[in-house]
DNA sequence: GACAAAATTTGGAACGTTCCAAATAATTGT
DNA sequence: ACAATTATTTGGAACGTTCCAAATTTTGTC
């Protein structure tokens, strides 16, 4: 009425009783009596009182809010992510400040730096190519609570929480090689980065392990998106010897293939193999559904966002590596699944 | 060093000024003189101060947050709004809150209502199917900027930016016509919703103007997913009289749509034409690449988070409904762009 | 009805910043 | 050298909450 805003003291007033009171009601304590709280929740209605966080935070220390930062939302891999994180985090009664960096290490630093300066009380993050453990040092040593996901950081002293590459690749090539496969592509993704590095690792044991000799050829790099996937069957078709099957570095890339594929005149699942990796939720539903490495990234989201909770209650900022496991998920475009229904086969 | 937090106080005492100097230098007031100034930032830079924005605002009233809410990140076309809106408000200095209701009332409600309390100066919402003018009834009536995006409320007292989807579905029908189709069938989307509704009246009007008849049998509303899209092609290949053509509510439904085409042994653009709506990212890079009302979904994005940016400034808080041109990106999916390369048609 | 114990309520004093009015220091004009 | 400016700096007093210690009220017991 007078100012503007409603506050605490203009609840007491008007239902009698005292600002630490309302305070008290406020946060659902048991001191106080039934009849007065049911007043001053009245009233507060009344008023259309909203509450003030952030003067609280100034006198209390925990905030009720995450940060998490993504370098790809564009990617529906990160967005589900994001999805999953939002809903553990919401339902902790905690907000989320999310912010895409784009693959922008100074984006990337600049929203950590605002997060920190709006009183998070924790961070996940899924750092833009080029982090460095460096980079959160400043964090950890105010005894943040960060949780990286998804391309870990060596070296750096915070949780991290990453889906087991490696297996999830060896998977793959096992099960393709099993179909009979000998020329196994590795089709997509940045070289120089971590998580190329541990699949394509997983590709190679593979390969080893199945008595087939790596041609350094048939791995082929490229950004880690659909069109990605499209420029990786174009080179990989130009070699005398061509590939008859390909592991994608994720799920963009294997719909880029088989896109590629078809302007080809190549039937995916049929004419030539292709697993994907993640099992986004599109893999299902495409046509022809996508064999891929479910990494479920929803529930990495989860997961992630359980971590981050537990340390921040905790208190403890010891760091965890968790490395989730991966399944490999049969269904249509590896030709393995097309007279039997999808079956699901773990590894 | 000894309680924890460095404050602009502990700034002061090293620095050997004032607080209310330090301050000065923080908002970087012209009134500091260049000596003080580069001495304080060397302190601060020196102790690792970091500002304490809940703080600030508790003082001031202008708090440098958005909310923006959407109703489903995973699709795609949402997230790349969330980025246009993140791009634009990140440099201007704010920072969002970002949250997810996958299409609950109640979880919007909820998140609304915690945005509030943690002090945003404007939101923009992708409401949640089912949302009521009265919902932001106590918004308004606070003065908060409000930006309704992509689906329009009637007769919420805020600002909206909507695409034209009249226009864009009649477009669509009317290029299908133009390339001889007469039996276009209108597929996915829920039917009860705003913008189902606006297309399917551009879709019905083009469809007189090109003197074909409307057949009941030809709308067949579905999820507005991929999934969605796979299932509208199923039933529509049910009828007798068969479409040959498909304008869809969006581009998860055309590609779903294409999926079932193929699944049928039918390729899309060459044995039956589909054009999208949104034109998200995918649609382009996509094989074939799909034929699609642009609207841009990044663009609207920022666009929004201008008008927003610009309410919040001029603290005036009068509704403004824009509806955003929109424009037929003719590509291959509708079977127009076999022989030439891709054109761009405006409409 | 008096006393102790339990239940409930309540004034400050923080929290870390900004803003205002006023104080102090530096510069200028005469 | 002195007043008049102009440029800088500076103590409080907010902002809206929580927390503590202490005050008050209620309840129970004999």
């Amino acid at each position: 009425m007078n100012k503007g805003r409603v506050t605490v003291i203009d609840i007491a007033h008007a239902a009698g009783v005292s600002k630490s009171t309302v305070s008290l009601v406020l946060q659902g304590s048991s001191l106080v009596n039934e009849a007065t709280r049911a007043k001053v929740n009245a009233v507060i209605r009344e008023l259309g009182y909203v509450y003030n966080r952030g003067a609280a935070n100034l006198r209390q220390a925990k905030s009720k809010i995450v940060g998490i930062v993504v370098n790809d939302l564009t990617n529906s891999f990160f967005a589900e992510l994001a999805v999953g994180v939002d809903m553990v985090v919401q339902s902790a009664g905690y907000v989320q400040f999310l912010s895409n960096t784009g693959e922008s290490i100074d984006r990337q630093r600049e929203v950590v730096a605002s997060m920190r300066e709006h009183g998070i009380s924790g961070l996940i993050v899924s750092p833009a190519r080029g982090t460095e453990a460096a980079d959160f040092k400043s964090l950890t040593n105010a005894g943040m609570p960060v949780v990286i996901v998804v391309r870990n950081i060596p070296g750096a002293k915070v949780s991290s929480l990453v889906s087991d590459n490696f297996a999830g690749a060896s998977a793959a090539v096992e099960h393709l090689a099993g179909l009979g496969h000998r020329r196994i592509a590795f089709m997509g993704g940045f070289a120089n980065t971590a998580v190329f590095a541990e699949r394509l690792g997983g590709y190679r044991d593979a390969l080893a392990k199945a008595a087939i000799a790596f041609d350094d050829d048939l791995v082929v790099a490229t950004a880690p998106s659909r069109a990605g996937g499209v420029e990786a069957v174009g080179r990989a078709m130009l070699l005398a010897h061509k590939p008859t099957a390909a592991v994608c570095f994720n799920d963009a890339v294997a719909f880029g293939v088989c896109d590629g594929l078809r302007a080809r005149r190549l039937e995916p699942g049929v004419d030539f193999a292709v697993v994907g990796f993640d099992d986004v939720i599109e893999a299902e539903s495409a046509v022809p559904a996508l064999t891929t490495v479910s990494v479920d990234p929803q529930g990495m989201g989860r997961r992630a966002a359980q971590l981050l909770l537990k340390q921040i209650n905790s208190g403890k900022v010891e760091a965890e590596a968790i490395v989730s496991a991966v399944r490999l998920v049969v269904r249509q475009s590896c030709g393995a699944g097309l007279d039997i229904t999808a079956r699901r086969v773990v590894s």
